[in-house]
DNA sequence: CCGCCGCCGGTCATCGTTGTAGAGTGCGCC
DNA sequence: GGCGCACTCTACAACGATGACCGGCGGCGG
């Protein structure tokens, strides 16, 4: 910067003020100072920035892991919408383990300006730790609901909601639903939780009875649990022409276990899933789902966090909920047009 | 840190030292400062760190797109040998931009020590543009081969080699790959080349005669172009016993192809792919594969990345080619046990 | 008993940038 | 014609940590 500063001929804060876009530079200083910056190549060093100014541009993402296709999907466009802000990214995987993810809670990631997190150990009886946390926070998932910070995530209701209608919508009248929580219950904010009652609601709206056998539990969603599940399904001897799998991870397990049954998808029973990852458009058949609005969420879960940053703010006035708007995605497993989302 | 050094009666720097593991730091003045550092909750400030001593203790990784499985795999892997050693990981997506790419490339990724790069678009043509790099460079992957930095990548010839002969192990004798270059030369250091280069020599090594019917070009490596490819192979009325997908979301698309069709999976049409995403464990039929080795490379790469900042020689004497050892992993696909991996 | 060396800790300057305070200039307005 | 203000730029002092260098102290070999 020295080095530019005298090739100029204006001073040290001259430059730092051409750089920064600082409003009041006249238009000839700032060419002469511009021109000296490309001719000698100089680029500002971010980590005296970072100590001079407090920020340092970089905000962490944590989450459970990355080899889950809905993190890596999220991750993307999360990094994309930090990118169009000229903010870089730091990743933190807490492994789905519940002291590691304390730990990042507790500090946040190094180096960074602010955190989205997305535990997927810590949960709703967690919130309290939120208080404590000194710097700027914005929650995503299902995992904590009611917590002091600004959270962004899914209509899980209404869009399980939608799409059990949507096999309704089929004329299917005997729907099981694969992934609810072991232990169930109505007033949990569990994703899986929310779902079933979703669920639920559009059964009830249908005029159509609950069958608890219809209700399959499975932990965690991982496809060859789906595919166990299906297979306990089949076996009880419960009558169902529809399935609504709480995610599509689970999904694709439960598509496999009616292949290998010989149950012909759509055509005996329809299948729909959850998230919209992008593999769902290459299972055989291709899985319906529910796209929850990925680039919603990233988008204004950035916006959220930038916000807090530049307010300053640890912790908003009034924390925001924000759910992101959703759609179905009809594919072959429920008879759409196929090929392409 | 003054605070602290006042708290525990020491000077600014003996508090460094101790935070910083220095060797000569009397024991009981180790223990003062560091009670003192517990009870005021002092954490170094990295962005001071960085200024002072050149390292910010973050590196970068920069590949397409992370919403490719494989990537996000990749990922994932790198980041736990980075958390490993104690660095962070910043994540750049290219894109796969061309222009894009030569941006990352000469600058590296902001507030980074060094960075991993697994480039798309640049190609060995781009060698050249290697030698101008001014920071610790390690590449990964195979677009770029005989550059001057150091290079992880994995067995091409050598894994699609043994794939083949997996196949005809199984006694296969009319065996398609999918996913050539369309303009396919030996010479060429693509992994696409070298893996058909690696399938060509099984079967010549197996006296099989090289049919060019057998070999389908696609490009890019989608399912859908897999699927697309082989149908055409099917209407081509080719016959074949065997598939080779050079990587495993082509495979994934060829399976459902196969379906669609008819075919029997192994039974009338054995298939394996390359990668083994973890997703192939789930297709039905479960995908068999070659496994890279990418805990391997990943592992590798930041040893050598870290091995060069610490030297400080941005460009290695001779630089090192690594090679992950790699294996296959049979799956339904070609008759193997199935369910778990 | 002297001098050297290893250990332990302190002082000082400095990394590159930006906020603060303020100087100088030109212009419009009463 | 004087005053105030907006504009443009500068000098200086931090931000928090660490590297270079120095000094005292105790032990040990000659």
């Amino acid at each position: 910067m020295r080095d530019v500063a005298l090739l100029a001929r204006v001073s040290n804060k001259t430059v730092s003020n051409v750089v920064n876009a600082h409003p009041h530079v006249h238009p000839a200083t700032r060419a002469r100072v511009q021109q000296a910056i490309d001719e000698l190549g100089y680029r500002p060093n971010l980590s005296a920035r970072g100590l001079r100014s407090g920020r340092t541009g970089v905000i962490g993402l944590a989450v459970p892991e990355l080899r889950q296709p809905y993190f890596a999907e999220l991750a993307d466009a999360v990094i994309a919408a930090a990118e169009a802000r000229n903010l870089s990214v730091i990743l933190g995987q807490a492994g789905a383990d519940r002291a590691h993810e304390m730990n990042v809670l507790a500090h946040g990631l190094r180096q960074t300006d602010g955190l989205l997190f997305s535990p997927e150990r810590l949960g709703t009886e967690d919130r309290d730790l939120l208080h404590d946390v000194e710097y700027p926070l914005v929650m995503l998932g299902e995992r904590i609901f009611g917590g002091p910070t600004d959270h962004v995530t899914m209509h899980n209701v209404a869009g399980a909601r939608a799409a059990v209608e949507h096999l309704l919508g089929l004329g299917r009248r005997r729907i099981a639903v694969v992934g609810a929580h072991p232990d169930h219950r109505t007033g949990q904010l569990r994703p899986s939780d929310l779902r079933v009652q979703g669920y639920r609601e559009a059964l009830v709206a249908a005029g159509l009875p609950l069958d608890a056998g219809l209700e399959r539990a499975v932990a965690p969603w991982h496809p060859e649990n789906g595919a166990d599940a299906t297979r306990e399904l089949l076996a009880s001897g419960v009558e169902f022409d529809g399935i609504f799998a709480l995610n599509d991870t689970l999904g694709i397990g439960i598509l496999r276990a009616l292949g290998e049954a010989g149950c012909r998808v759509p055509d005996d029973v329809a299948v729909i899933g959850f998230d919209n990852i992008a593999n769902g458009q290459f299972t055989l058949p291709s899985l319906s789902s529910v796209d929850p609005g990925r680039e919603e969420i990233a988008e204004t879960a950035v916006a959220m966090l930038v916000e807090r940053i530049e307010s300053g703010t640890r912790t908003p006035q009034t924390p925001r909920l924000h759910k992101a708007a959703f759609h179905i995605v009809a594919r072959e497993s429920t008879g759409g047009s196929g090929r392409r989302a």
